[in-house]
DNA sequence: TGGCTTATTTTCCGCTGTCAATAAAAGAAG
DNA sequence: CTTCTTTTATTGACAGCGGAAAATAAGCCA
């Protein structure tokens, strides 16, 4: 997190202020009590750190509950004020740049793409400059400053430093993105990989909230994985983890670009069934869209080459449960578009392939917005803005 | 933890004095300077936390480090007086049940081992009790009191709980084996999964002291895995993690016990290897050591029989690595005894199936002696001793 | 014997979160 | 309509942890 101007920071002036944010942020409107029961706190702290939070005007109380208790006093529902600060995300992809503009909830009010056609760093940060810019602007209508910009990229990412290490898709080497977009935006900026960013998503204000063991899985032109384990999103020792798509399943399988034969991401990624459709099939398909038509079409062989590829994330999802046992895997991606095409299979060979226990794991699906890559990007600007403390706490 | 006497605990009352007590553990003697910068803590808490410690026997002070700087007050260094508890650990495997006694430091003392003729539970526990008694009395020798018993027990095990909810070995179900070894023997039991105590005795006594992501692979009947992310043991929501022995690599491999094909273990477990040796030689297998001595007698076919074990194996560490990014892999367990035919090919297989910055994984091995599985049961012990605080704090 | 340097201890001190008591806000009971 | 009961929120005293800074200790070196 890098910034240049003096930007508002969050009084979370202790580990136990946060907590019990990110308690009422993800788990709605709570009560005092409630939220103490959850964060394992007493309720003479919860009323203690909330009071600051209220002032701040980052929490508000609902004046009453609905659906209440006959007895006693009636409880007052605290809840995270979202139109008490803005976030911008932004997701910069090989092709365009989607940016959109959040509340402190992470509810998108507003979404921007623009094309790009030079994927220099320094043209990027122009893009990204001029769309911040832009929802900006458009973020006075909303009363409410935007008080941090998130930046996901694909790749080897060290969010940590704000460095984007290795960008295969951009083509970027070491660039210290943070700092840049810091410098030509003003605001603190905090940079990640874009599926860590999803994650990060999923479990403040998704699927894994409440959860301290879950992964994400996204299809599309890639195959990605988020987990998060003990709480807390992996990032690895060298900063990558979560290829899923370069588990190696069938080493009689398709040649991968990483050299190895059989990566899911060499038999169930966009490229690799659009080349395996145009073998099958004979024909020339030249976008996903057009290969799931064929599959509809019930054209000959066009639907085993998305069964296939159904069976192989199936695997790379029993792969992931057999090694740390989530308590959930949470399929999203563009790819996702085709998954009345996959769904089955998935399952299948997830059922068939994961051991013992591991098969009581929870597989769900999440349709994924265009946007959504671009709100993980907030996501993660709204993490960093509530627990980098303004007090200077190392940590061992 | 069951005990039924009221057993003497560790004096922790804040976690602080906890983590300053497993620095020193794991890192030798050090000054209280040294402590406080490995725990981020200052030096006066160090001085605080050390006293009762100190106190209580579990410190020592040495005289005086011998290297010393020129200039200075000489540092005093602090060490664990070992021989001021003693722990001992179970292993329980299908044919024979093992125990040490250990000090604190876990340095093993005393081993024994006794086979086991009938796997019900009751008999098993019979054979825990007298081994556990036996290494107390011949404890008594050592002045120090025993503060603990772990036992290790292949399958899925709550630790928790002290359940073994399913151990396929020993075909049992749901026996709260804690509860019923502590009635026994009036120690404070933990029981714990073999590989996970294992993967608690390279954390804290091994080679992945000082690591908050590692991974440790055991070779032998089975191929088991355990990881230790964001310095914690993977448990999995559903108890079950580390099942790299079923993770599927080649859907063309012969049938797993698992149902499926081509799992690491069916390629590379003991099991399989013997097969395959048959298969290959023509020649009646019986034990690892004849396979081993085929291969070193040169027999046609027999090296290529190792080879492709290793090979599968190195892939399986692969997908782990390319899934979590451990900063170190270490290989272990009674297979490593045919390690000479495998390390090349684990190595090399690992290096062409890592992706990336995965491959900067540093992957050791670690010889396995047959009493080490049962120092990984007394590992837990220690750890539960020190860990388990004599306040009741809950955590959310 | 001073001076210098580094290690350890001491002495406050702020701060956090708990405890126990109290206030508040209803509905229920008489 | 008052009083009791029940549940929620708040208050204020308090204990304890860990930090900062200053003091002290313990050797070397002139």
């Amino acid at each position: 997190m890098r910034s240049t101007s003096r930007a508002e920071t969050f009084p979370a002036h202790t580990p136990a202020v946060a907590q019990i944010f990110t308690t009422v942020l993800s788990h709605g409107p709570l009560t005092r009590l409630e939220v103490a029961r959850r964060a394992g706190l007493s309720p003479a702290a919860v009323t203690k750190a909330v009071r600051p939070l209220l002032a701040a005007g980052y929490l508000a109380e609902d004046a009453d509950g609905e659906a209440r208790a006959a007895l006693g006093r009636p409880a007052n529902l605290v809840r995270v004020d979202g139109g008490r600060a803005l976030f911008i995300g932004v997701k910069v992809t090989g092709d365009e740049v989607i940016a959109v503009l959040t509340d402190l909830c992470c509810r998108i009010l507003l979404a921007r793409r623009t094309p790009l056609t030079d994927r220099a760093a320094r043209a990027v940060l122009t893009t990204v400059a001029d769309l911040t810019h832009e929802l900006r602007t458009a973020a006075e209508d909303f009363g409410a400053p935007v008080l941090g910009l998130g930046i996901a990229v694909s790749g080897d990412v060290d969010r940590a430093e704000g460095v984007v290490r290795y960008s295969p898709f951009l083509d970027w080497r070491d660039v210290a993105l943070a700092e840049l977009a810091a410098m030509t935006t003003g605001l603190p900026v905090v940079v990640d990989n874009d599926v860590r960013a999803l994650t990060v998503a999923e479990q403040w204000f998704g699927a894994g909230v409440g959860l301290s063991d879950f992964a994400v899985v996204t299809v599309g032109a890639g195959i990605g994985c988020g987990l998060v384990i003990h709480g807390q999103v992996v990032s690895g020792a060298h900063g990558v983890a979560g290829e899923i798509g370069h588990v190696a399943i069938d080493p009689a399988g398709p040649l991968c670009h990483c050299g190895n034969h059989g990566c899911v991401e060499a038999i169930a990624g966009d490229a690799a069934i659009l080349t395996r459709m145009r073998e099958v099939t004979g024909r020339q398909v030249t976008d996903s869209a057009a290969a799931v038509a064929l599959a509809h079409e019930q054209v000959p062989g066009a639907r085993e080459v998305f069964a296939r590829a159904g069976e192989a994330i199936g695997r790379g999802i029993a792969t992931v449960a057999n090694l740390f046992g989530p308590e959930r895997v949470i399929i999203s991606g563009e790819g996702l578009a085709a998954y009345d095409l996959f769904a089955e299979h998935i399952l299948d060979s997830f059922t068939a392939a994961a051991f013992g226990s591991a098969a009581r794991c929870d597989v769900q699906t999440r349709p994924l917005a265009f946007e959504e890559w671009a709100r993980g990007a907030a996501a993660a600007a709204i993490q960093s803005f509530i627990t980098s403390s303004p007090t200077p706490t190392g940590k061992g």
